[in-house]
DNA sequence: CGGGATGATTGGCG
DNA sequence: CGCCAATCATCCCG
């Protein structure tokens, strides 16, 4: 199941009760009950145009007019009951002339604004027939203005007279203002509905009445395209099992604890423990109440995960790997972002941006179709090696394992740097550095490389440490991956930290250069010889990014984005994005589909002449990820649910950030920092103390409006590199003049035109990064 | 506020 | 399109 914004979910819910309402708004009375409070100050005499209003359309324009007229004061129904018959009698008085003048063919003389205010008028007064007539007696070429209002007033006429087809037209004909939507989307159901109704002769269910509205959706121009939803997220739903397993009746406290967390509203919290009670006391409804009261949702869930997880064979990955290939189109990104397995850990495994896979102990995966299983195995960059294939470790007894892109740690550190290229790695337990030699490739297990929209849940709290103080991991509850292979890790109320400890690399375990993931979402850079942790003294979480304050050199990064909200478009609640990340921060686990581009287009030219400052890159290999297969289109396009393939071209023009400072490091894909690099940053900029990375592609694609944000985040991403003032190694590659920027350490700055404007307009933005960037960070403060 | 009942919404299945 | 399950919301009662 997507998750959804609460908001919209009731949002939903409100929207289609006034269903009901609608048919009372027709026939006049609610509206008419609002105007008339407004038309006290609606005194002005109507226009005195010789139109042919009616004896109500005076007053209707009166109490138009006085709407904009502040609050109905006491009194007000009075008054406007005064204005009403008083304009009753202009109106009346000005019939006669009105008349000839409409007889006589001759141009109006009142201004588009008249002939609006009278439909406002007359819509709101519910006067549809006289509407209806006023409407008929204008002349065509006011009707073919584009006025909203009379538009808004034809669509109302042709509602009311059953004349569905024009009403269609109309609303499919004209981008109408926001304000207008929610009438509009009325007509548009209700005559749907009205519609069924008459085919089938009888009345809609509720079910009758969702289908059509699934069979007829509603069009753009009525709609701002986001989707509604029913359930919680997913995430909210977990938080709230969390509590019920401990706890049936939290108090009010909790409730408040837990809507906070949730983003929920404490009445969504406390009907939500109700119903739950009641669910749990019928067993009528659970089959399997074989789980005693404990929360048998979550372990269907678990369930399903598991299934999920288990290995599949490996004709099937190689399928996926096949479907991938970008050459041919994102189709399989497509697939993946669409689907939306759930899977549960139940050991304390930690899944990111990947297929996930069941831990047996505390196992850390980042970013990979592929998974590792071990204990405190580690593993990232689902970029398997070519083919979907997963290694798993299961070392004897080792602390840390670490995988990347199946491949044996013993091929990476043998390998120069260059073969590093495209791997992340985060390693769990940084116990020991010894522990390098300990992961031992003896098992491989296959997994399917990559698991559609894979979603993983992390129930309960658990966390994922070493022993040693080398590197610790926690997460409370619940982290997440959506489809986008995205990590979604709550902002675990609770003890307010998510990642509270150190992640660290030990230099040992890492190939001479420290290794950014570019294309995945954590990246985990050692820059220190000692066992290097990263601690994490708060962490921040803004706009799908998180933002950790380390203390430590030690360059970690974890960039979480958001939620399977992204697809299609779903109403998202202002809350729950802080909470959570939104799905701007294109993460790309897809990893797989690099394979099939790497060889042509883009390795060789685009990264590689970076290669050297950055770990480099190398053409030839197989998982070597490039900045087009990183950033598609389609992975940055949430409308991609919209089953609108796109076909994102690697020649498409994208442009990938990647900026870094010793208290963040944000690896976005295809950049790379070396552990060198790292260091060279000055230690005074933490204060910047951001990590921000994002990527946006150009490639035109038919939403506009999430467009604008990635575009936005691409914005602030650039300000915070502007900020650092750090280098910037601008590769131009492909024909569509894309552009590759990259923080590396040898402080080159440079540009193309375009980022330079971008960075100017972002003076603005930053500070209101840093502003929010705050407020989140207090508002973490106070959660801990 | 909790329990019970019931309606609404959504989605899956056949 | 019917049926059903899962979820949420709402109303009423104690």
């Amino acid at each position: 199941m997507s998750s959804s914004s609460p908001t919209g979910q009731i949002a939903s819910a409100a929207d289609i009760k006034q269903e009901n309402g609608m048919e009372s708004a027709s026939e006049g009375q609610e509206a008419h009950q609002e105007v008339a409070g407004g038309a006290a100050a609606g005194l002005s005499p109507p226009a005195p145009a010789p139109f042919p209003l009616e004896p109500g359309d005076a007053a209707a324009a009166a109490r138009v007019s006085g709407e904009e007229g502040a609050v109905a004061a006491e009194g007000a129904v009075a008054a406007a009951d005064q204005v009403q018959l008083h304009s009753e009698l202009l109106g009346r008085h000005h019939h006669a002339a009105a008349a000839a003048a409409a007889t006589a063919q001759t141009p109006l003389a009142f201004s588009p604004d008249h002939v609006a205010c009278v439909c406002e008028a007359l819509q709101q007064g519910g006067n549809l027939d006289r509407l209806a007539r006023f409407l008929w007696s204008l002349p065509q070429s006011d009707l073919l203005r584009g006025n909203e209002s009379l538009l808004k007033a034809r669509a109302l006429v042709a509602f009311h007279q059953g004349i569905y087809p024009e009403l269609y037209s109309i609303l499919e004909s004209h981008s109408f203002e926001s304000a207008n939507h929610p009438l509009l989307q009325q007509l548009w159901y209700k005559a749907r509905y009205t519609e069924a109704e008459r085919a089938r002769g009888r009345p809609l269910g509720a079910v009758d009445k969702y289908r059509l509205r699934r069979k007829f959706p509603l069009p753009r121009t009525i709609w701002d395209g986001e989707e509604t939803v029913y359930c919680f997220k997913e995430k909210s739903r977990n938080a709230l099992k969390e509590l019920y397993k401990q706890n049936r009746y939290p108090s009010p406290a909790e409730k408040r604890h837990l809507a906070k967390i949730t983003g929920l509203s404490l009445t969504q919290v406390s009907n939500w423990f109700k119903n739950r009670r009641q669910r749990d006391r019928n067993p009528s409804e659970n089959q399997s109440k074989s789980e005693s009261d404990g929360n048998p949702s979550t372990e269907d869930e678990s369930s399903k995960g598991h299934e999920d997880l288990s290995p599949h064979p490996l004709s099937g990955s190689s399928d996926v790997v096949t479907n991938l290939s970008l050459s041919s189109h994102m189709e399989p990104v497509y697939m993946q972002q669409i689907g939306n397995a759930k899977i549960s850990l139940s050991s304390s495994g930690v899944l990111l941006n990947g297929s996930l896979v069941p831990a047996s102990t505390s196992p850390v995966f980042l970013n990979g179709n592929s998974f590792i299983q071990g204990p405190n195995g580690v593993i990232l960059n689902g970029l398997n090696v070519g083919n979907t294939q997963t290694v798993s470790l299961s070392p004897p007894k080792m602390s840390s394992n670490i995988v990347s892109n199946g491949i044996s740690m013993t091929d990476i550190l043998g390998s120069t740097s260059q073969d590093v290229k495209e791997f992340k790695v985060l390693q769990s337990s940084a116990a020991n550095s010894a522990a390098t030699t300990s992961y031992s490739p003896s098992v491989s297990v296959s997994f399917p490389g990559l698991i559609p929209s894979t979603e993983v849940k992390r129930e309960g709290i658990q966390t994922v440490a070493s022993q040693d103080g080398g590197s610790v991991v926690t997460f409370t509850t619940p982290v997440q991956i959506n489809q986008y292979g995205i990590v979604q890790i709550p902002n675990s109320g609770g003890n307010g930290q998510f990642l509270n400890g150190s992640i660290g690399f030990s230099s040992l375990q890492l190939p001479p250069v420290s290794v950014a993931a570019s294309q995945g979402n954590i990246s985990v850079n050692s820059s220190t010889s000692d066992g290097s942790t990263f601690t994490s003294e708060s962490t921040t979480v803004h706009q799908g990014k998180v933002f950790l304050s380390s203390l430590t050199p030690s360059a970690v990064v974890y960039t979480v984005p958001n939620s399977g909200q992204t697809i299609g478009s779903v109403k998202q609640e202002g809350l729950e994005r802080s909470l959570v990340f939104s799905q701007l921060m294109p993460v790309n686990q897809n990893a797989q589909v690099n394979a099939n581009l790497s060889s042509e287009n883009i390795t060789g030219s685009g990264l590689h002449p970076l290669a050297s400052s950055l770990v480099n890159v190398s053409p030839t290999h197989n998982f070597s990820l490039t900045p087009p297969t990183l950033l598609n289109a389609s992975e940055l396009n949430p409308d991609i649910a919209d089953s609108q393939p796109m076909s994102t071209r690697v020649a498409s023009k994208s442009t990938v950030t990647s900026v870094s400072n010793t208290n963040y490091a944000t690896l976005q894909n295809c950049s790379l920092i070396t552990g060198q690099d790292l260091l060279s940053v000055p230690m005074t900029q933490a204060a910047l103390g951001e990590i921000v990375s994002t990527a946006e592609d150009q490639v035109g694609h038919p939403s506009p409006t999430i467009h604008q944000d990635f575009v936005r985040e691409h914005r602030l991403v650039l300000q915070s590199v502007a900020n650092i003032k750090e280098n910037f190694l601008p590769n131009s590659e492909n024909k569509a003049t894309s552009s590759l920027m990259m923080l590396d350490s040898k402080s080159k700055y440079v540009l193309d035109g375009m980022v330079e404007t971008v960075c100017e307009d972002l003076e603005t933005d930053k500070k209101e990064l840093a502003k929010l960037q705050t407020v989140q960070l207090d508002e973490d403060m106070q959660d801990l």
